[in-house]
DNA sequence: CTGAAAGCGCTTACAG
DNA sequence: CTGAAAGCGCTTACAG
């Protein structure tokens, strides 16, 4: 293993020198900069972690947690935001680690030792939960976090999300514009996470602007209730449903009480392989490796003085 | 921050006995061993894992290996087995570090980088593929990795796989017996893993000993070609599918022709939610979860003097 | 602009 | 059974 101590030796100088080259520092000159990284290069460096994070108290790691309780299909927008963020941290010569446990409990167990004992200072949140016991613990040992999905009214934090009124206003026009649906309903769930209640405004001004009457569904996952609803409102020919999985949920019971009728369903996330669906079955691309491309930059890039301080980034949607 | 040496002053010890009683070091009295660990919890001892690894000249870290090219469905088994070996590293002492890109040469170099720089020297990876640059690199390596799936014919290294004989013997079976399914048909893909090949070894085998003609198809992302093969199989009413994918995809082109046809669809991987399929479709259940948990055993556990050695698990396989 | 020295928090060969 | 000392590969305050 070649170290800077070896670099040192083979061109003459400090290994201080060598060191404060290597990380470009200014006090020394370019001209030693530049030989003694040619030099590295030639003798295939490579730094040792370890040892950098040692000294410097700090790991060049990023720690992403995932939720506790997620559905499954979740687990491919999941996966897409990985990517996207270890695309940016390998650029950036970071690792990436993860903490992923049953319980509440075994998930802050493991970022906690993350953070005392691995010296883990950046972290990635896959979700943006109000009251989330890891998010406290975060805030309170000071280490820096971003959330996939903007925090609850109130809730202050970095965060990177959807425009997502824009999103459900977007989607709803989608259905009216492209199918000529009469009459969209928009369907969340019980949670009333931000998001859908962003999404919800979009769908409510998209409705008004185009002078129709707004009908919107809390699925409660009670199979009868939903039948029912449906029943109730023969006039649906569209569903803005608030994911992918809501939507083709509520597709399927619509087809089994109407199996003659057509409705054209709007989902997000497009998280489901297009074998899966028909047609009829439309969804918003949130783009989810941009997002995690985008929470690695909030969270490594420190702005230079003369920029502004930003505390998200909102990435786009599309339809596909 | 409490170091060692913080615990040595305490009890008016030398670091080294400190550092001893705390690994579990013979030769160090139980009774010192005992008070050393009662004075570490006390007070709130947290080992530096940097500065472990960088004596110790290896990372107490697995890399996760994710593969190039896969489809979005496929994630949510990863993300499952994700879960299992996180579970038996955290209770190790270990942590997780994942490596994902978008093309050969990025996982390569991220694998690498973990090797060199990180010193990390065991992976697990979530794919078998033969010739594959990674599995080579590490071969040359000389690091330690388990793969989810066994090598092909020919190729030797450590594995977690179900039994995929028997898997393929009993999800034909199932079928056969719940279903009076008379025609059951296989359906695998072009690429002829050797999973693909061991489950349709399982089907033959069980179609031999029920007295009936088999049938397989390789799909070819051709859905001309799985019309023709529908329309020219007219007895089929059951589908054994390499996977819930396939099967689905399988179960809707059926249902594209014979609306008014029934036929029960058997998958592999039990990945899809339940609101996706409807009561004629049925999975097996390859617990991702054991896959990962055993894989870190495999890795991890180095056997007894008087133990065999072993170089794979077989996890056990579940009809739902 | 460069260097000698101390230090980060551990482990372990050597000595007693 | 325990300890003093060297070392792992870096960074950085201090000195020149």
């Amino acid at each position: 293993m070649v170290t800077i101590r070896d670099i040192a030796r083979r061109l003459g100088l400090s290994v201080s020198t060598v060191s404060r080259a290597l990380n470009d520092n200014k006090r020394i000159s370019l001209k030693t900069r530049r030989s003694v990284k040619k030099t590295a290069d030639l003798m295939g460096y490579q730094p040792n972690y370890n040892a950098k994070n040692l000294t410097n108290r700090e790991a060049n790691t990023v720690g992403v947690v995932f939720p506790v309780n997620n559905r499954v299909v979740d687990n491919i927008f999941y996966v897409g935001i990985l990517r996207g963020i270890n695309a940016q941290l390998n650029s950036r010569n970071y690792v990436l680690s993860i903490a992923i446990g049953d319980s509440t409990e075994q998930v802050i167990e493991n970022v906690k030792s993350m953070i005392t004992r691995a010296q883990i200072k950046h972290f990635i949140l896959l979700y943006s939960h109000q009251n989330d016991p890891v998010i406290e613990m975060l805030q309170k040992e000071n280490v820096d976090f971003v959330t996939i999905g903007k925090p609850a009214a109130g809730q202050d934090w970095l965060y990177v999300d959807n425009d997502n009124v824009q999103a459900g206003f977007d989607g709803t026009n989608y259905l009216i514009d492209h199918y000529q649906c009469q009459n969209p309903i928009f369907v969340q769930t019980h949670n009333g996470w931000p998001y859908e209640i962003d999404r919800r405004k979009g769908y409510l001004a998209a409705m008004k602007q185009a002078g129709k009457s707004p009908v919107v569904l809390s699925t409660q996952e009670n199979d009868e209730l939903e039948d029912q609803f449906i029943r109730d409102n023969p006039q649906m020919d569209g569903i803005v449903a608030i994911d992918d999985y809501s939507g083709l949920q509520m597709y399927h019971r619509f087809k089994m009480i109407n199996p003659n009728k057509n409705v054209e369903v709007l989902g997000y996330n497009n998280s489901l392989p297009s074998e899966l669906t028909d047609q009829h079955f439309h969804s918003v691309d949130i783009h989810p490796d941009e997002m995690g491309q985008s929470a690695v930059k909030l969270l490594l890039d420190k702005p230079a003085e003369d920029e502004q301080v930003i505390d998200h980034i909102i990435v786009g949607h599309e339809m596909v």
